[in-house]
RNA sequence: GCCGAGAUGGCGGAAUCGGUAGACGCAGCGGACUCAAAAUCCGCCGGUGGAAACAUCGUGGGGGUUCGAUUCCCCCUCUCGGCACCA
């Protein structure tokens, strides 16, 4: 054993040695239980950044400490290799998207196996390959087959200056990222999945999947947005014709108090409105400016104009006037809703800036529970109202914003008044006598709607999987027969970034139809990335399968869900929700047999992101250039805040934008490479576990990193220096001094913790904070007889067996050097002895009046009367209760007394 | 705007089911070793008062429940993530 600890040296050989034993390959084997550990596959964007060292290390731990416990693991990697950052290098550099892509997983890959990942490597997928997104399109072709996949129009962001289609992340402020141009919603066919299809089970399954976060369920259930309301029309008759203006609300019972509808500028009534009055063609010409991000469209200003065209209440047949609201999205149900400004927010401040009318309908009642389990369902009216005295009739007579917000309160549910029969109902009589009446009029109905929306998938962009269906002007929309999978990407192309190159190129989109043999064209959008990380979990199964999609490997490897899932917690809802919906789709065309798989991932751990500040530069377009934090001197304020920074190469002021996750658009990501090449593989991984907990999000800094190192080199010297004394004699039969007798129960005690942080509590940096408590313990021990130095022996084998899976390489060594003749692959995690672990006396602390006073010293297992005299008798008690009885005596077992004066 | 999460010493964090707030580490300060430095080892290390014992305040802000609240409830502020074409 070497006396001084190199790390390149130990790294290196323990590598090695995983590599030629293949310790890492995965072999399906029915004897043994199995194990997948999956973490989130990086984007080959060019080199690692710390949120992917955290991800794959947390990866690893589990995989390695499973392993230890006997499990057959499976762990393995790949790229999600097609996306728009490859086509943007390929304008910036004018490399082939292709090549850049391939560059970085040369790269990224090498950094992932000195990290020392125990990857099997064999299962390697790149998803712009053809064999596997050849798959892909033949799952396309089925479900298009089934009607699973349609086409209609969908809204995309367009430049006008470039002629392109851009992603809402190109749109900054309203306007194109590359041409500064003013950006106009567009109307384009697109296919999409019909994901909304199994909106139901999506939901319900959340149910199941008890080994995830409860928040990222809840973001689930939210975003899938199951409402339960009433979908009604307002019928009215447009030069002469009779129609139907159909809304959908939550809020029935408020119908009395509609006093204006609105609608979506794409809507029919807002089209034959603009062409008849220009002030309405202008604001609908208006509504098309800016992007199609929800986000954008929340938070501006909410604008509307008149239509001039009126339809009829349909219960109270009173004229209703159609406005055109920029807030009303046609995507989302009949893109027209109702309004009732004394019973909505937005709908409030809407009438009070064009001056509607506000008709209150609803006043203070009881107040019924909104939604699911009120215990009012199936009301009939009868036990609602106000009769029961718990709230008075206090009508809005103020209608200022700030009175106006101080009744109305938190969605607050009443009675209804000024409503005629429906005056006194609570919310769910009211509901269900207002859906009763629309019904017999045949003009609404109860009905439950989704907030999901179907996926859009297509993409006008190059580098991503080419949509399989040829366009024939004879036969419609076909597609790709299974025989001529898969349609291969050109790769060889030049990206101008206007449009996409494929649509340039006669010799891909020019073919002949399947059905008929004539001229016809190919499809010339590619995939949105999201599909190819839809699935790429099962194919890793069974990379190697040519003639299928999946195999009878995805029924073992996948059987009752993938056993561990790490990533991101920005992923928890789009990559999840379409990673379901995948599964089910598979299930359904039957491609798992009878081994049924209705959700893919069993236990879930969302990271939390490696964030770091941002800084950046304006060019003379307005256009942000981002600089990374490496290469700038930032000042920072008293509460650690960056207030000004300055770029290190020209000392000139750089401007500080937010602290936001590692990424290359913002050019914030932090390469590990010179923490690897200065400290080693183990004090990466060991520090970035020890940082924080894994689902915190963690601003980057390499502060610390020393105190990882000198750790491991600690370890190192405290291994060589108990090796160096001789060989160890066999545990003595004598009982251990009280010393001796502590660190074992520590290094117990320990063990048992440990082994819960990683195996229940994924919970690392306390789990590596014992073990450093359990070697000052060590350290505290000067004892050097030959029942010391076995014990030495027992806690030293353990701490490599504790730390092998966070740092894997040091351990191999230092195990190899304590145990001569074997090596840690193949050993065991240890686990707690019982005996080492008793204990005689505890130590409970004694409080008065909630308030710390000292402690006392009571056998294990006292009674509580013992307990309580002899609290009383300590000194804190005599001072504080000065001859006074005490009110209460609060005895916690193994913990606390508590004496309240 | 909507949905979800977070805020604890100078810093990262701990306190697992309501029971000793600040484990463990970083930085800092003092000391040992050294010709010196590095490395290493030992000690101190939330604020205020006090020589000390100890007292008192203290977990983003305000209120509440409780013998006892970082933990539970209500309101607020700020930060982060997502919002369907970044991945």
């Amino acid at each position: 054993m070497q006396e001084k600890y190199q790390p390149a040296d130990v790294e290196i050989a323990a590598q090695d040695f995983w590599n030629q034993s293949g310790a890492a390959r995965a072999i399906e084997d029915i004897n043994r239980p199995k194990y997948y550990c999956l973490s989130m596959f990086p984007y080959p964007s060019g080199k690692l950044h710390m949120g992917h060292v955290r991800n794959y290390t947390i990866g690893d731990v589990l995989a390695r400490f499973h392993r230890m416990l006997g499990d057959n693991v499976m762990q393995p990697m790949g790229w999600d290799a097609f996306g728009m950052p490859a086509e943007n290098a390929a304008i910036q550099n004018n490399v082939p998207p292709a090549q850049w892509t391939y560059a970085n997983i040369d790269y990224m890959k090498t950094q992932l196996k000195r990290l020392g990942f125990a990857i099997d490597w064999e299962r390697e997928i790149a998803t712009c390959q053809p064999e596997y997104y050849r798959w892909e399109q033949w799952l396309f072709t089925r479900l298009y087959e089934k009607g699973l996949i349609y086409q209609r129009l969908g809204t995309v962001n367009w430049d006008p200056v470039e002629h392109t289609v851009l992603a809402n992340e190109q749109v900054i402020d309203g306007r194109g990222w590359r041409s500064g141009a003013l950006i106009e919603k567009r109307e384009i066919p697109m296919y999409y999945m019909k994901i909304t299809a199994y909106a139901e089970e999506l939901l319900a399954d959340l149910d199941q999947l008890d080994g995830w976060p409860e928040q990222v369920r809840l973001m689930q259930k939210n975003w899938i947005g199951k409402s339960t309301g009433v979908r009604f029309a307002f019928p009215y008759e447009l030069d002469g014709q009779p129609g139907q203006l159909w809304v959908f609300t939550t809020r029935a019972d408020t119908i009395m108090g509609v006093t204006f509808c609105a609608v979506a500028a794409e809507h029919p009534l807002a089209s034959y409105a603009a062409a008849r009055d220009p002030r309405v063609a202008a604001f609908v010409e208006e509504c098309k400016q800016g992007g199609v991000a929800e986000a954008d469209l929340a938070t501006m200003e909410k604008k509307g104009v008149p239509t001039g065209i009126f339809v009829t209440h349909p219960l109270s047949g009173e004229p209703i006037e159609v406005w055109i609201g920029n807030y009303v999205l046609m995507g989302y149900g009949d893109g027209a809703v109702m309004a009732v400004p004394a019973h909505d927010e937005r709908d409030f401040a809407f009438a009070k800036k064009y001056g509607l009318p506000i008709r209150q309908v609803i006043a203070k009642g009881r107040e019924d529970g909104f939604g699911d389990g009120s215990g009012y369902g199936g009301g009939t009216g009868s036990g609602s109202g106000a009769e029961d005295g718990s709230g008075s009739d206090v009508a809005i007579t103020d209608f200022s914003l700030s009175a106006w917000q101080e009744w109305y309160g938190n969605k607050y549910i009443g009675v209804c008044v000024n409503s005629g029969k429906y005056d006194g109902l609570g919310y769910h009589a009211a509901v269900d006598a207002v859906a009763v009446d629309l019904a017999a009029k045949g003009l609404g109905e109860k009905k439950v709607q989704f907030r999901l929306r179907d996926w859009g998938i297509s993409r006008q962009r190059y580098w991503g999987c080419p949509i399989p269906i040829i366009h024939c002007a004879a036969c419609g929309d076909l597609p790709v027969p299974d025989q001529d999978l898969p349609v291969v990407l050109p790769e060889n192309v030049t990206i101008s970034g206007a449009g996409s190159p494929l649509a340039k190129m006669p010799e891909f989109y020019e073919t002949t139809c399947p059905k008929c043999g004539g001229k016809a064209k190919r499809e010339t959008d590619t995939m949105d990335t999201f599909v190819e990380s839809s699935w790429y979990f099962l194919r890793y199964c069974c990379p190697d399968n040519d003639h299928a999609m999946v195999d009878e490997r995805v029924s073992y490897w996948c059987a009752g869900g993938i056993d561990q899932y790490i990533g991101g917690i920005e992923h928890a809802i789009l990559h999840l929700l379409y990673s379901r919906f995948w599964t089910k789709l598979m299930r359904d065309l039957g491609l798992f047999g009878e081994h049924r798989l209705d959700e893919p991932f069993a236990h879930l751990l969302t990271q939390g992101m490696v964030v770091a500040p941002t800084f950046y530069r304006e060019d003379s377009h307005g256009k942000k250039q981002w600089l990374n934090p490496a290469e700038v001197d930032a000042v920072h304020d008293e509460r650690g805040r960056a207030v000004g920074a300055s770029l290190r190469a020209d000392g000139l002021p750089v401007i500080v934008g937010g602290i936001e996750k590692m990424s290359k658009s913002k050019n914030n990501g932090v390469d590990p490479q010179a923490l690897i090449e200065q400290f080693g593989a183990d004090t990466a991984r060991l520090f970035i576990m020890f940082a924080s907990p894994p689902d915190q999000s963690l601003e980057w800094s390499d502060a610390g990193v020393e105190g990882a190192f000198r750790f491991l080199k600690r370890l190192w010297r405290i291994v060589y220096e108990h090796v160096s004394a001789g060989p160890v004699a066999p545990t003595p039969a004598a009982p251990l001094s009280t010393g001796l007798q502590g660190l074992r129960r520590q290094l117990h005690q320990t063990i048992g913790k440990v082994a819960d942080d990683y195996g229940r509590r994924k919970q690392f940096n306390t789990a590596i904070a014992a073990v450093m408590e359990l070697l000052n313990a060590y350290g505290r021990i000067t004892d050097d007889s030959a029942a010391a130095r076995a014990v030495r022996q027992e806690t030293l084998e353990a701490v490599t067996l504790m730390l092998n899976p966070i740092v894997p390489h040091i351990c191999e060594a230092l195990y190899a050097a304590l145990r001569p003749g074997h090596t840690l692959s193949g050993q065991a995690f240890p686990k707690p002895d019982a005996n080492a672990l008793v204990q005689n006396e505890i130590e409970l602390v004694l409080q008065i009046n909630g308030k710390l006073r000292g402690s006392l010293r009571v056998p294990v297992g006292a009674d509580r009367a013992s307990i309580e005299s002899a609290a009383l008798a300590s000194g804190a008690a005599q001072k504080h209760l000065a001859g006074t009885a005490p009110k209460k005596l609060v005895v916690v077992p193994g913990r606390l007394v508590n004496i309240v004066a």
